[in-house]
DNA sequence: TCTGGGGTCCTAGGACCC
DNA sequence: TCTGGGGTCCTAGGACCC
Protein backbone atom coordinates (compact mmCIF):
# COMPACT_ATOMS: atom_id res chain seq x y z
CA UNK A 1 0.00 0.00 0.00
CA UNK A 2 3.26 2.15 1.50
CA UNK A 3 4.41 1.82 -2.12
CA UNK A 4 1.71 3.01 -4.52
CA UNK A 5 0.51 6.02 -1.88
CA UNK A 6 3.40 7.74 -2.24
CA UNK A 7 4.24 8.74 1.60
CA UNK A 8 4.04 6.38 5.07
CA UNK A 9 0.79 6.00 6.56
CA UNK A 10 2.50 6.40 9.82
CA UNK A 11 4.89 9.20 9.62
CA UNK A 12 5.25 10.81 12.76
CA UNK A 13 8.31 9.74 15.22
CA UNK A 14 9.04 9.96 18.55
CA UNK A 15 12.69 9.81 19.76
CA UNK A 16 13.05 9.76 23.49
CA UNK A 17 16.38 9.18 25.11
CA UNK A 18 16.28 6.75 28.21
CA UNK A 19 17.79 7.80 31.43
CA UNK A 20 19.54 10.51 29.13
CA UNK A 21 21.20 11.97 32.19
CA UNK A 22 22.26 8.60 33.39
CA UNK A 23 23.79 7.50 30.18
CA UNK A 24 25.39 10.48 29.56
CA UNK A 25 27.09 9.84 33.04
CA UNK A 26 27.82 6.71 32.06
CA UNK A 27 29.59 7.66 28.76
CA UNK A 28 32.56 8.86 30.84
CA UNK A 29 32.53 6.30 33.87
CA UNK A 30 32.08 3.33 32.62
CA UNK A 31 32.08 1.91 36.08
CA UNK A 32 28.09 2.68 36.55
CA UNK A 33 27.11 0.68 34.02
CA UNK A 34 24.99 -2.33 35.01
CA UNK A 35 24.51 -0.58 38.28
CA UNK A 36 21.48 1.68 40.13
CA UNK A 37 22.41 4.96 39.29
CA UNK A 38 20.66 8.39 40.62
CA UNK A 39 21.63 11.92 39.01
CA UNK A 40 20.22 14.35 41.35
CA UNK A 41 21.15 17.39 43.79
CA UNK A 42 22.58 16.00 47.76
CA UNK A 43 20.95 18.84 49.19
CA UNK A 44 18.16 18.13 51.79
CA UNK A 45 15.39 19.30 49.58
CA UNK A 46 17.19 18.02 46.16
CA UNK A 47 15.18 15.69 43.99
CA UNK A 48 15.63 13.16 41.60
CA UNK A 49 16.53 14.06 38.19
CA UNK A 50 17.13 10.79 36.29
CA UNK A 51 17.10 7.59 37.48
CA UNK A 52 18.73 4.52 35.83
CA UNK A 53 16.67 1.51 34.95
CA UNK A 54 18.25 -0.57 37.80
CA UNK A 55 17.55 1.99 40.46
CA UNK A 56 13.92 2.11 38.88
CA UNK A 57 13.46 -1.35 40.14
CA UNK A 58 13.39 -0.48 43.67
CA UNK A 59 10.50 1.91 43.35
CA UNK A 60 12.45 4.96 42.78
CA UNK A 61 11.74 7.68 39.42
CA UNK A 62 12.16 11.30 38.70
CA UNK A 63 11.19 13.87 40.88
CA UNK A 64 10.94 11.99 43.85
CA UNK A 65 12.98 13.70 46.88
CA UNK A 66 16.40 12.44 46.98
CA UNK A 67 16.10 11.30 50.43
CA UNK A 68 13.33 9.04 49.73
CA UNK A 69 15.18 7.59 46.80
CA UNK A 70 18.19 6.97 49.36
CA UNK A 71 15.67 5.54 51.66
CA UNK A 72 14.51 2.94 48.90
CA UNK A 73 18.02 2.37 46.99
CA UNK A 74 20.66 2.61 49.36
CA UNK A 75 23.32 1.04 47.26
CA UNK A 76 22.55 3.68 44.18
CA UNK A 77 25.10 5.86 43.40
CA UNK A 78 24.44 9.52 43.20
CA UNK A 79 25.90 11.41 40.83
CA UNK A 80 25.48 15.52 40.90
CA UNK A 81 24.12 16.56 37.86
CA UNK A 82 26.05 18.83 35.17
CA UNK A 83 23.69 20.35 32.68
CA UNK A 84 26.64 21.63 30.82
CA UNK A 85 27.50 18.00 29.53
CA UNK A 86 23.65 17.51 28.90
CA UNK A 87 23.23 19.83 26.70
CA UNK A 88 26.12 19.38 24.69
CA UNK A 89 25.36 15.45 24.55
CA UNK A 90 21.94 17.05 23.65
CA UNK A 91 23.05 18.71 20.69
CA UNK A 92 24.89 16.03 19.44
CA UNK A 93 21.56 13.98 19.74
CA UNK A 94 19.85 16.85 17.40
CA UNK A 95 22.39 17.01 15.08
CA UNK A 96 21.69 13.18 14.67
CA UNK A 97 18.26 13.31 14.38
CA UNK A 98 18.41 16.43 11.69
CA UNK A 99 20.62 14.39 9.60
CA UNK A 100 17.66 12.49 8.38
CA UNK A 101 15.11 15.23 8.61
CA UNK A 102 15.43 19.31 8.95
CA UNK A 103 11.29 18.23 10.49
CA UNK A 104 12.63 17.78 13.99
CA UNK A 105 10.69 19.28 16.79
CA UNK A 106 12.38 19.10 20.15
CA UNK A 107 10.24 18.84 23.28
CA UNK A 108 13.21 18.93 25.59
CA UNK A 109 16.75 18.24 25.85
CA UNK A 110 16.43 14.30 25.36
CA UNK A 111 13.05 14.24 23.24
CA UNK A 112 11.92 15.25 19.71
CA UNK A 113 9.31 14.80 17.29
CA UNK A 114 10.10 13.58 13.68
CA UNK A 115 8.12 14.25 10.24
CA UNK A 116 9.77 11.44 8.14
CA UNK A 117 7.12 11.94 5.35
CA UNK A 118 10.08 13.30 3.05
CA UNK A 119 11.74 10.34 3.68
CA UNK A 120 9.79 7.89 1.74
CA UNK A 121 12.44 7.65 -1.99
CA UNK A 122 15.48 6.27 1.06
CA UNK A 123 13.26 4.00 3.25
CA UNK A 124 10.88 1.65 3.13
CA UNK A 125 9.01 2.44 5.62
CA UNK A 126 9.08 3.72 8.91
CA UNK A 127 10.62 1.20 10.98
CA UNK A 128 13.97 0.31 9.19
CA UNK A 129 13.83 4.85 9.53
CA UNK A 130 13.73 4.52 13.68
CA UNK A 131 16.09 1.66 13.69
CA UNK A 132 18.55 3.75 11.72
CA UNK A 133 18.04 6.34 13.89
CA UNK A 134 19.22 4.44 17.41
CA UNK A 135 21.99 2.71 15.58
CA UNK A 136 22.59 6.23 14.75
CA UNK A 137 22.54 7.73 18.03
CA UNK A 138 24.48 4.58 19.51
CA UNK A 139 27.02 4.80 16.94
CA UNK A 140 28.16 8.61 17.00
CA UNK A 141 26.53 9.79 20.65
CA UNK A 142 26.46 6.49 22.36
CA UNK A 143 23.81 6.63 23.86
CA UNK A 144 20.60 4.38 23.85
CA UNK A 145 16.77 5.60 22.65
CA UNK A 146 13.42 4.59 21.92
CA UNK A 147 11.36 5.43 19.52
CA UNK A 148 7.63 5.57 18.60
CA UNK A 149 5.92 5.55 15.30
CA UNK A 150 2.80 6.40 14.42
CA UNK A 151 0.13 8.69 12.24
CA UNK A 152 0.23 11.77 14.52
CA UNK A 153 2.68 13.19 17.64
CA UNK A 154 0.13 12.20 19.96
CA UNK A 155 0.16 8.17 19.89
CA UNK A 156 3.54 8.50 18.55
CA UNK A 157 4.62 9.94 22.33
CA UNK A 158 2.52 6.87 23.78
CA UNK A 159 4.50 4.62 21.57
CA UNK A 160 7.75 5.70 22.44
CA UNK A 161 6.66 5.03 26.18
CA UNK A 162 5.75 1.98 25.68
CA UNK A 163 9.15 0.56 23.85
CA UNK A 164 11.23 2.22 26.78
CA UNK A 165 14.01 0.98 27.53
CA UNK A 166 15.58 0.77 24.17
CA UNK A 167 13.47 -0.09 21.49
CA UNK A 168 10.90 0.67 19.03
CA UNK A 169 7.22 0.22 18.66
CA UNK A 170 4.81 1.19 15.46
CA UNK A 171 1.11 1.64 16.29
CA UNK A 172 -0.11 0.57 12.51
CA UNK A 173 -2.53 3.17 11.38
CA UNK A 174 -6.36 2.01 12.17
CA UNK A 175 -5.11 0.19 15.35
CA UNK A 176 -5.09 3.41 17.47
CA UNK A 177 -8.14 2.88 19.52
CA UNK A 178 -7.62 -0.55 20.09
CA UNK A 179 -3.83 0.45 21.58
CA UNK A 180 -5.40 3.13 22.89
CA UNK A 181 -8.65 2.58 25.17
CA UNK A 182 -7.31 0.10 27.82
CA UNK A 183 -4.87 2.30 28.85
CA UNK A 184 -5.17 4.75 32.15
CA UNK A 185 -6.57 8.55 31.10
CA UNK A 186 -3.05 9.43 33.32
CA UNK A 187 -1.30 8.48 30.60
CA UNK A 188 -2.62 11.35 27.90
CA UNK A 189 -0.39 14.19 27.59
CA UNK A 190 -1.56 17.09 29.44
CA UNK A 191 -3.36 14.97 32.71
CA UNK A 192 -1.95 15.22 35.65
CA UNK A 193 -2.32 14.87 39.18
CA UNK A 194 -5.17 17.84 39.57
CA UNK A 195 -7.36 16.70 35.75
CA UNK A 196 -7.17 12.87 36.59
CA UNK A 197 -8.93 13.82 40.17
CA UNK A 198 -11.23 15.54 38.04
CA UNK A 199 -11.77 12.74 35.61
CA UNK A 200 -12.12 10.25 38.36
CA UNK A 201 -15.11 12.90 39.82
CA UNK A 202 -17.04 11.54 36.23
CA UNK A 203 -15.91 8.02 36.50
CA UNK A 204 -13.41 8.14 33.76
CA UNK A 205 -10.09 6.35 34.59
CA UNK A 206 -9.71 5.10 31.16
CA UNK A 207 -9.34 6.20 27.40
CA UNK A 208 -12.68 3.73 26.61
CA UNK A 209 -13.98 5.76 29.51
CA UNK A 210 -13.24 9.24 27.87
CA UNK A 211 -14.60 8.00 24.69
CA UNK A 212 -17.90 6.69 26.59
CA UNK A 213 -18.26 10.23 27.87
CA UNK A 214 -19.52 13.26 25.92
CA UNK A 215 -17.03 16.05 25.16
CA UNK A 216 -19.69 18.77 26.96
CA UNK A 217 -18.50 17.26 30.15
CA UNK A 218 -15.37 17.14 29.44
CA UNK A 219 -14.93 20.67 28.67
CA UNK A 220 -16.91 21.65 32.09
CA UNK A 221 -14.88 19.61 34.30
CA UNK A 222 -11.45 20.36 32.60
CA UNK A 223 -11.89 23.75 30.66
CA UNK A 224 -12.47 24.45 27.68
CA UNK A 225 -8.81 23.67 25.72
CA UNK A 226 -8.11 20.39 27.75
CA UNK A 227 -11.20 18.95 27.52
CA UNK A 228 -11.47 19.39 23.62
CA UNK A 229 -7.61 18.01 23.34
CA UNK A 230 -8.73 15.08 25.54
CA UNK A 231 -11.14 14.16 23.49
CA UNK A 232 -10.28 14.46 20.69
CA UNK A 233 -6.61 12.75 21.85
CA UNK A 234 -8.98 9.56 23.18
CA UNK A 235 -10.11 9.35 19.46
CA UNK A 236 -6.68 8.89 18.56
CA UNK A 237 -6.92 12.61 16.46
CA UNK A 238 -4.09 14.66 16.53
CA UNK A 239 -3.82 16.85 13.95
CA UNK A 240 -0.74 19.05 15.30
CA UNK A 241 2.04 19.60 12.56
CA UNK A 242 6.10 18.82 13.64
CA UNK A 243 7.08 22.13 13.47
CA UNK A 244 11.12 22.98 14.32
CA UNK A 245 11.53 24.32 17.36
CA UNK A 246 11.52 28.22 17.61
CA UNK A 247 13.31 30.45 20.19
CA UNK A 248 12.37 30.19 23.60
CA UNK A 249 9.51 32.71 25.18
CA UNK A 250 10.76 32.93 28.53
CA UNK A 251 14.41 32.38 30.05
CA UNK A 252 14.17 32.26 33.97
CA UNK A 253 16.27 31.63 37.19
CA UNK A 254 15.30 30.38 40.34
CA UNK A 255 16.96 28.36 43.54
CA UNK A 256 15.75 26.73 46.34
CA UNK A 257 17.60 27.42 49.52
CA UNK A 258 18.80 24.81 52.31
CA UNK A 259 17.08 26.51 54.67
CA UNK A 260 14.70 29.20 54.42
CA UNK A 261 15.81 33.01 54.12
CA UNK A 262 14.62 35.05 56.92
CA UNK A 263 16.28 38.24 56.32
CA UNK A 264 15.13 41.64 53.98
CA UNK A 265 18.93 41.82 52.96
CA UNK A 266 20.23 38.44 52.30
CA UNK A 267 16.47 37.68 50.24
CA UNK A 268 17.28 41.05 48.29
CA UNK A 269 20.98 39.95 47.46
CA UNK A 270 20.11 36.89 46.43
CA UNK A 271 16.99 38.32 44.19
CA UNK A 272 20.16 40.67 42.85
CA UNK A 273 22.02 37.84 41.81
CA UNK A 274 19.37 36.16 39.79
CA UNK A 275 18.90 38.99 38.55
CA UNK A 276 22.18 39.26 36.97
CA UNK A 277 22.60 35.77 36.12
CA UNK A 278 19.25 36.64 33.86
CA UNK A 279 21.06 39.31 32.54
CA UNK A 280 23.75 37.03 31.43
CA UNK A 281 21.26 34.54 29.49
CA UNK A 282 19.38 37.68 28.27
CA UNK A 283 22.50 39.33 26.66
CA UNK A 284 23.80 35.51 25.60
CA UNK A 285 20.91 35.31 23.63
CA UNK A 286 20.66 39.00 22.15
CA UNK A 287 16.88 39.48 23.45
CA UNK A 288 15.22 42.10 25.96
CA UNK A 289 12.45 40.67 28.43
CA UNK A 290 9.31 43.14 28.09
CA UNK A 291 7.86 41.00 31.17
CA UNK A 292 9.72 40.50 34.31
CA UNK A 293 8.17 38.22 37.10
CA UNK A 294 9.70 37.64 40.36
CA UNK A 295 8.96 34.52 42.16
CA UNK A 296 8.55 33.39 45.88
CA UNK A 297 7.65 30.64 47.27
CA UNK A 298 7.12 30.79 51.23
CA UNK A 299 8.62 28.03 53.67
CA UNK A 300 5.22 26.59 53.46
CA UNK A 301 5.70 26.10 49.68
CA UNK A 302 2.58 28.62 49.41
CA UNK A 303 4.12 30.44 45.91
CA UNK A 304 2.92 34.02 44.44
CA UNK A 305 4.26 35.80 41.73
CA UNK A 306 4.27 39.18 40.84
CA UNK A 307 4.96 40.68 37.43
CA UNK A 308 5.61 43.87 35.68
CA UNK A 309 5.67 44.73 31.71
CA UNK A 310 8.23 47.27 30.58
CA UNK A 311 7.33 48.88 27.22
CA UNK A 312 11.30 48.90 25.91
CA UNK A 313 12.09 45.56 27.35
CA UNK A 314 15.23 45.07 29.80
CA UNK A 315 18.32 42.97 29.91
CA UNK A 316 21.26 44.71 32.43
CA UNK A 317 21.23 43.17 35.16
CA UNK A 318 20.88 46.42 37.24
CA UNK A 319 17.59 47.11 34.57
CA UNK A 320 16.43 44.16 35.64
CA UNK A 321 17.04 44.62 39.95
CA UNK A 322 15.30 47.77 39.41
CA UNK A 323 12.20 45.88 38.18
CA UNK A 324 12.56 43.04 40.32
CA UNK A 325 13.28 45.34 43.53
CA UNK A 326 9.84 47.48 42.80
CA UNK A 327 7.96 44.12 42.65
CA UNK A 328 9.66 42.54 45.96
CA UNK A 329 8.34 45.83 47.48
CA UNK A 330 5.19 44.58 46.45
CA UNK A 331 5.25 41.29 48.76
CA UNK A 332 4.15 40.89 52.41
CA UNK A 333 5.82 37.75 53.64
CA UNK A 334 4.46 38.36 57.18
CA UNK A 335 7.44 37.27 58.85
CA UNK A 336 7.34 33.87 56.71
CA UNK A 337 10.69 32.47 56.03
CA UNK A 338 11.41 32.15 51.78
CA UNK A 339 11.85 28.62 50.36
CA UNK A 340 12.89 29.88 46.80
CA UNK A 341 13.03 32.53 44.93
CA UNK A 342 13.00 32.98 41.36
CA UNK A 343 13.35 35.87 38.24
CA UNK A 344 12.16 35.27 35.29
CA UNK A 345 12.21 37.76 31.99
CA UNK A 346 9.11 37.10 29.21
CA UNK A 347 7.99 38.23 25.94
CA UNK A 348 11.37 38.59 25.04
CA UNK A 349 11.92 40.54 22.08
CA UNK A 350 8.69 41.47 22.19
CA UNK A 351 9.81 45.35 21.87
CA UNK A 352 7.49 46.60 19.19
CA UNK A 353 7.95 50.29 19.44
CA UNK A 354 10.79 51.85 18.67
CA UNK A 355 12.82 52.74 22.29
CA UNK A 356 14.55 56.11 22.63
CA UNK A 357 17.88 54.87 24.16
CA UNK A 358 19.99 57.19 26.64
CA UNK A 359 23.48 57.77 26.59
CA UNK A 360 23.65 55.58 29.98
CA UNK A 361 21.83 52.74 28.45
CA UNK A 362 24.10 52.82 25.22
CA UNK A 363 26.75 52.80 28.12
CA UNK A 364 25.45 50.21 30.31
CA UNK A 365 24.86 47.96 26.45
CA UNK A 366 28.43 48.26 26.01
CA UNK A 367 29.50 47.23 29.78
CA UNK A 368 26.84 44.37 29.98
CA UNK A 369 28.05 43.03 26.40
CA UNK A 370 31.69 43.72 27.47
CA UNK A 371 31.54 42.17 30.77
CA UNK A 372 29.74 38.71 28.94
CA UNK A 373 32.73 38.70 26.95
CA UNK A 374 34.81 38.60 29.75
CA UNK A 375 33.08 35.92 31.66
CA UNK A 376 33.00 33.59 28.39
CA UNK A 377 36.81 33.87 28.39
CA UNK A 378 37.85 33.74 32.41
CA UNK A 379 34.69 32.18 33.63
CA UNK A 380 31.30 33.38 35.54
CA UNK A 381 32.78 34.75 38.74
CA UNK A 382 35.77 36.80 36.95
CA UNK A 383 33.11 40.04 36.92
CA UNK A 384 30.72 40.74 39.43
CA UNK A 385 28.44 43.60 40.67
CA UNK A 386 30.22 45.36 43.01
CA UNK A 387 26.98 44.50 45.43
CA UNK A 388 28.39 41.04 45.10
CA UNK A 389 31.96 41.37 45.50
CA UNK A 390 34.02 39.89 48.79
CA UNK A 391 30.75 38.78 50.53
CA UNK A 392 30.76 35.43 51.53
CA UNK A 393 28.65 33.20 50.16
CA UNK A 394 25.03 32.44 51.04
CA UNK A 395 25.47 29.00 53.39
CA UNK A 396 28.42 30.66 54.96
CA UNK A 397 25.90 33.03 55.89
CA UNK A 398 22.99 30.71 56.96
CA UNK A 399 25.27 29.04 59.02
CA UNK A 400 26.54 32.05 60.82
CA UNK A 401 23.32 33.43 61.65
CA UNK A 402 22.95 30.93 64.06
C1' DT B 1 7.78 10.80 50.23
C1' DC B 2 7.51 17.14 52.08
C1' DT B 3 8.20 18.26 47.16
C1' DG B 4 14.45 21.04 41.70
C1' DG B 5 14.96 23.92 37.76
C1' DG B 6 13.72 25.00 33.30
C1' DG B 7 10.07 25.68 30.50
C1' DT B 8 4.89 25.98 28.00
C1' DC B 9 0.14 26.88 28.00
C1' DC B 10 -4.48 28.11 29.93
C1' DT B 11 -7.85 30.66 32.75
C1' DA B 12 -9.88 34.45 34.85
C1' DG B 13 -10.56 39.07 36.41
C1' DG B 14 -9.95 43.87 35.86
C1' DA B 15 -8.64 48.05 33.36
C1' DC B 16 -9.37 50.40 29.45
C1' DC B 17 -11.16 51.60 24.83
C1' DC B 18 -14.69 52.18 21.27
C1' DT C 1 -29.08 57.87 33.19
C1' DC C 2 -27.34 52.27 37.05
C1' DT C 3 -25.91 50.66 32.25
C1' DG C 4 -24.10 46.77 26.09
C1' DG C 5 -20.99 44.14 23.71
C1' DG C 6 -17.17 43.69 21.91
C1' DG C 7 -11.86 43.82 21.91
C1' DT C 8 -6.96 44.07 23.88
C1' DC C 9 -3.64 44.21 27.44
C1' DC C 10 -1.90 43.21 31.93
C1' DT C 11 -1.48 40.46 36.05
C1' DA C 12 -1.74 36.27 39.06
C1' DG C 13 -2.15 31.69 39.65
C1' DG C 14 -1.95 27.06 38.41
C1' DA C 15 -1.51 22.68 35.69
C1' DC C 16 1.55 20.24 33.26
C1' DC C 17 5.85 18.50 30.95
C1' DC C 18 10.77 16.61 31.23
Amino acid sequence: VEAVSGSFVEPILHVDMDAFFVEVERLRRPELRDRPVLVGGLGPRAVVAAASYEARTFGVGSAMPMVEARRRCPQAVLVPPDQTEYRAASELVFDVLRSFTPLVEGLSVDEAFLDISGLRLHFDDPLSIAEAIRRSLKKEVGLPASVGCATNKFIAKIASDDAKPDGVLRVPAGTESAFLSPMSVRRLWGVGEASFAGLEVLGISTVADVMAATEASLRHRLGESLGRHLWELAHGRDERPVVPRSAAKSISVEHTYPRDLTSDRLIEDEVFKHCNALSGRLVRAGVRARTVTLKVRFGDFTTITRSLTIAGGVKHGNALWDVSRTLLERIDRAGQGVRLLGVAGGELNATSEPRQLSMTDEGRSAAATAAEQVRARFGADAVVPARLAQRPTIERRADDAD
